[in-house]
DNA sequence: CGTGAGCTTGACTTGTTTCAACCAACGTGG
DNA sequence: CCACGTTGGTTGAAACAAGTCAAGCTCACG
């Protein structure tokens, strides 16, 4: 691995301040945790990680002993059957909870892939169900990430169940966009997406040659432009369209 | 509707008796709210309902004020397309939480069906909530529930995103076994099973021809028996190897 | 007795997979 | 510096799983 000592070192520096570039969401919990760490040193109350692309940061039925929000770079839980084929149930961006149930349960449903390098900072389960009781709202916040969650988890099961390869890879498109544009301005409709084909695949339950077919057909029709790690809306609301929102 | 008037008869008989017939999971709020109804009158803390076989209980987006328990009978929640196409999110059985979300959110994410005659119970929000504050078990009850739901809502994209007609079919078989077999026993591995071919259509994103195809293979290989509403798990072992587990 | 919901079967069509080859970019190690 | 394996992307031809359309049937219900 190039980076290691990269990783590594970032990993320090981010040690010393309170919230990185976290934006958004789950912030919430990571304002109301770091502020009063009352005489608990820094790192009992969450620990830093950083993990290069493409590595596992673990398995499904793994016992994981804290509460992982991303802090920068995106990532994958993933199921795996045991013949080989695997599903990517969501992708998380920077900011995201990682898995709400892990507050409640350490066993982990599901594993953790590292789509780009990334960084997470994993809070102690204590940790948070103390704030949360001293704090009925905090309660309220983690209900409401999980019932979105929920609701991802719903509209991929949508996706996978009724809709056609091109739609599925439409809607993908269009929630990465609306999510990221949720936590900042995308300059000329274009944003940062490091997906692979085989990502994309997985995510959509299609094989990475059939993804690659449609995007190049999406590319054709003027849709998107995709290259070098990045995508433009060329005509979100033709997107849209197919989707069947819009 | 024939049963109109025999299901208002059954619903006032249930609202005399603490937890009708209602086996299993949610069980603990049930008991947890039922015995301290202090000074509120029964029919504050929860409401009893009963809808016939078919009907929608619910739509997508509309508010629920409460949080429903199935009784009696099956349902599924269900999404709609604007274009018709129907995937259905989960089967409820009795005795099964309709949606955890409910309990913090109003504003239901998908519609809800009744399969067969159902009868329902709907708790107050409040008086759950009130509950959980109460007695802070109940909210790692919830959680416990919540998981679960997410758990089948996993497995279901993973059985959508990668498995066959075949696996999926024998999948939703060996999901629903498990499920009621969790609740009591059956008796030569015969289940109750009220489904269409729609419903299983609708469940595993296949169409109704097919999935009666696929039925009808398992049929011929001595799998399973299906006749009158009722299924035996002729080789279970079997189906679950078609499943990937075992 | 008619009507509508549900199941089965057959023939045909289509979307997606599979297999294979090939090319480009990149990091590694000699 | 070049040779090399790895990872990722593209394209074409053939195979296959599932969808579509249509017909005929049973059964329950009013």
């Amino acid at each position: 691995m190039a980076n290691g000592r990269a990783a590594m070192q970032r990993q320090t520096d981010l040690a010393t301040v309170p919230a990185p570039g976290c934006p958004a969401f789950a912030f919430n919990m990571c304002c109301a945790l770091k502020p009063d760490a009352r005489g608990l040193p820094a790192d009992m109350q969450a620990q830093d990680v950083a993990v290069a692309a493409r590595r596992t940061i673990w398995r499904a039925g793994e016992t994981i002993d804290g509460v992982p929000i991303i802090c920068q770079g995106w990532a994958a839980t993933v199921i795996t059957l045991s013949d080989g084929r695997r599903q990517i149930l969501a992708f998380l961006l920077p900011g995201e909870l990682v898995c709400a149930s892990l507050v409640y349960n350490a066993v982990s449903p599901s594993s953790l892939e590292a789509v780009t390098d990334v960084h997470y900072r994993q809070f102690k389960r204590q940790a948070i169900r103390a704030a949360m009781e001293r704090d009925p709202k905090l309660t309220l916040t983690l209900a409401k990430l999980w019932a979105d969650e929920n609701a991802r988890g719903d509209r991929l099961i949508l996706d996978l169940g009724q809709r056609s390869a091109d739609e599925r890879i439409a809607s993908l498109i269009v929630n990465l966009a609306d999510r990221l544009a949720r936590r900042g301005p995308m300059p000329d409709g274009t944003m940062e997406f490091p997906l692979r084909l085989h990502h994309i695949a997985d995510a959509t339950g299609l094989t990475a040659v059939h993804a690659g077919r449609v995007l190049t057909e999406f590319r054709r029709a003027g849709l998107i432009e995709l290259s070098d790690r990045a995508l433009t809306l060329l005509k979100p609301d033709e997107l849209r369209r197919i989707v069947g929102l819009l």
